[in-house]
DNA sequence: ATGGTTTTTACTGCGTC
DNA sequence: GACGCGGTAAAAACCAT
């Protein structure tokens, strides 16, 4: 008796949250007036171009549902829509085991049926060069995506800023994998998890000067005002990668939110403020790095690390005064 | 295309281990 | 002597116009 009460006791009290968390909401990044464009299923903002949320992908219940019983059995079915299929993963697969659904061979006749079947659902998938292009393109997103450890969010929104440079096309004359990749690069600094060119360079098949001719190109076409990327975004991952302990992690996240107090933030590589800033933090924290390792994995220069260290300094001296 | 700003390259001298 | 660091000039890259 008491086990099946604490057994229903916490079934009930698991998920509870339907706090509706949209419609007239404010752009995260500028402030913006931010409406729901149902068509994609996303919260977009008239300001900048786009907000991507993705607890709203999916966010519940297909129907309005009447008490909490009902709640239960209307809630959605099936797969959520995602923007990282050409389809946005509604169409039809066919499966490539010569089984019926229970698992029984098929027989002779009926092989060759769904053998000409599974021919005739590729060719409509794949119709018109917009779905092979689309195609191409989000494979693409994928891998770079996959190679530069980025989250699932950000393909979403590669994915959606690329479908919408192809539907005002802005394709004719470029390559689709530069799209593709500037597509990638803006969605990774919109999403606050940015990389810098050098990193893409890496993994994509395009010269930098070309990934940033088009991210530049698009960036403007579509409006979509992306902010210039925090130097702080970079930090985790420089730290990390040189096994600093946290404390120097931390300072030098307060170097930087010192310095852009103080403006002099501005202009400035941000790969290159946040290796200055490591650095400044790990002399400070006696746990030296040298200007060249620092370096190495930021992909920024000694100089550069010289000039904007004695900068960030410089702020903390007049800081102490103050 | 142009000019202003920033970063990189390459080279230097200095102090330390 | 090698290394880390600071400084500099010129070249290259970047960006707005």
């Amino acid at each position: 008796m008491r086990q099946i009460n604490t057994h229903t006791d916490t079934e009930e009290s698991t998920e509870e949250e339907d706090e509706q968390t949209n419609t007239r909401n404010r752009c995260s990044e500028c402030g913006g007036d931010v409406y729901r464009d149902d068509s994609q299923g996303e919260l977009v903002c008239s300001e900048c171009g786009l907000v991507i949320d993705d607890t709203n992908i999916d966010p519940g219940p297909d129907w309005r549902a009447f008490g909490s019983e009902e709640k239960k059995e209307k809630s959605r079915v099936g797969a959520p829509v995602t923007n990282m299929m050409h389809d946005k993963g509604l169409s039809t697969n066919i499966g490539w085991k010569d089984q019926d659904a229970y698992g029984n061979q098929l027989s002779e006749r009926k092989r060759k049926k769904v053998q000409r079947l599974r021919t005739w659902n590729e060719r409509f998938r794949t119709k018109d060069s917009t779905d092979r292009n689309l195609k191409q393109a989000l494979g693409e997103i994928d891998r770079m995506a996959s190679a530069l450890g980025l989250p699932e969010n950000v393909r979403e929104t590669a994915s959606v800023i690329y479908r919408r440079a192809l539907n005002e096309n802005l394709l004719p004359g470029r390559s689709i994998e530069g799209v593709a990749t500037a597509s990638l690069y803006a969605a990774a600094r919109r999403n606050r998890t940015p990389r810098s060119i050098d990193e893409f360079v890496q993994v994509s098949r395009i010269e930098r000067k070309e990934i940033t001719r088009t991210y530049r190109y698009i960036s403007r076409e579509l409006g979509l005002k992306i902010k210039h990327a925090n130097p702080k975004q970079f930090i985790p991952r420089y730290t990390t990668e040189l096994n600093t302990p946290q404390e120097v992690e931390i300072a030098a996240k307060e170097l930087i939110d010192d310095a852009a107090e103080e403006g002099i933030t501005s202009g400035k590589d941000p790969t290159g403020l946040a290796a200055a800033a490591i650095y400044a933090a790990a002399l400070l924290a006696n746990k030296k790095l040298t200007q060249a390792e620092v370096g190495n994995v930021a992909g920024v220069s000694e100089v550069t690390i010289r000039n904007r260290y004695q900068e960030l300094l410089e702020v903390q001296d007049a800081g102490l005064v103050n």
